[in-house]
DNA sequence: TAGATTGTTAATCGATTAACAATC
DNA sequence: TAGATTGTTAATCGATTAACAATC
């Protein structure tokens, strides 16, 4: 019987990982927790406290062989399968996200958009498929999709979400700036670019620029 | 002397702006610490300790207006003013930023764009104009930025940023997943995307889908 | 073996929640 | 006035940090 993990390790693991990556790409064997803090900017204390939630990834007096930790991240994230994923809303931030290759790189793709306006297509690229909205339903009932991804606008959001959900989408990832009510087993990832913008001008304010 | 405000706290002032800013949309005059705490899933105890932090907007027996408590959080998060802003690196999170005009209407106006291939010029739309990023210097030396937004690829992302911070550049907006060092003075905010995609697969391999 | 570093328990710190007197 | 709800202090909870025995 685990303890469960809390949000605050679950949100450093993708960090740890980046760190781990880079470590290995410069040809990094091992690396003490004490190490990875002085290059991370955390405590040691609490990276071996994270790292334990999982388990003893190391080996006392020697410390972490860094590509069998990073293997371990992988695993841990869900790195270590693919995931199929669709767009709703091919505006900017859909058309930038369905261009970006960094994504596929971990497994993660891009099967197809969804846009109320398909005259877009010409500006899909990587061969993604724009298909009108009217067919998501039709689509989802043969294609598996693990994570849809929203960024259509604010407007429509709800209820293309409400859509999702009655499909039997499990995992969402939102880019609208609405606070989307689903269902308590729905996962919901939010970036709210505006408010990570807004923590900026906070700053400015505060600081009297 | 007032305390300092926890990063937790100033995270939160967007979303009470966000929902603040739903209600005046929905005619509401008043609300209640404890009906907000309903409409965001907080507690209104959390509310009210979060907004004491800078002053008592609300009225013993009443609530707070909320017309009145929306412009205090505007002036809070520092919207009563605008914003200049470039941004590096035309790809696609780039022009989708330049494109997308929801930064507008709160104040944040981007002047300028920079990148290494200018033949993309077509794309940028709205008439941001987009310049070689070997003009960058004489640009800033010119025209006052207060924020960058760095959206260039990972390996030109620390140059970048220390191009910027050497002409004057104090808030910095990073779309890269890079772990930019910069100088202690200055502002970053990260947009790390895929750490939130990552979060999705987390809960996928957790939930054993 | 001696030195280093983990895994883990205990101590500290900070953030959230509860409670209630003040007061509209 | 009575009821409602704030502002604020106190209590609780959880997360971070420190310490150290275990052990490679």
């Amino acid at each position: 019987m685990k303890k469960k993990i809390s949000e605050a390790v679950i949100k450093r693991l993708p960090r740890y990982y980046r760190c781990l990556t880079e470590l290995e790409q410069e040809g990094a064997d091992r690396i003490s927790s004490h190490a990875l803090s002085v290059r991370m900017g955390v405590t040691a204390s609490q990276i071996r406290q994270d790292l334990n939630c999982f388990g003893g990834f190391g080996q006392q007096g020697y410390g972490y062989k860094v590509h069998d930790l990073r293997a371990a991240l992988r695993g841990l994230i869900g790195l270590d399968r693919t995931y199929s994923m669709i767009i709703l809303g091919a505006g900017n931030i859909g058309q930038a996200l369905a261009n970006y290759s960094g994504f596929d790189k971990e497994g993660f793709y891009v099967k197809a958009m969804f846009d109320v306006n398909v005259s877009l297509t010409h500006r899909t690229s990587r061969n993604i498929p724009l298909y009108h909205i009217d067919l998501l339903e039709k689509y989802l009932e043969s294609n598996k999709v693990d994570i849809a991804v929203i960024s259509v606008t604010q407007s429509e959001a709800q209820n293309v979400a409400n859509r999702l959900v009655a499909s039997g989408i499990k995992y969402i990832w939102n880019f609208t700036p609405s606070e989307l009510s689903i269902p308590e087993d729905i996962i919901i990832e939010n970036v709210h670019l505006s408010d990570s913008l807004f923590t900026l001008s906070y700053r400015c304010r505060e600081n009297g620029v």
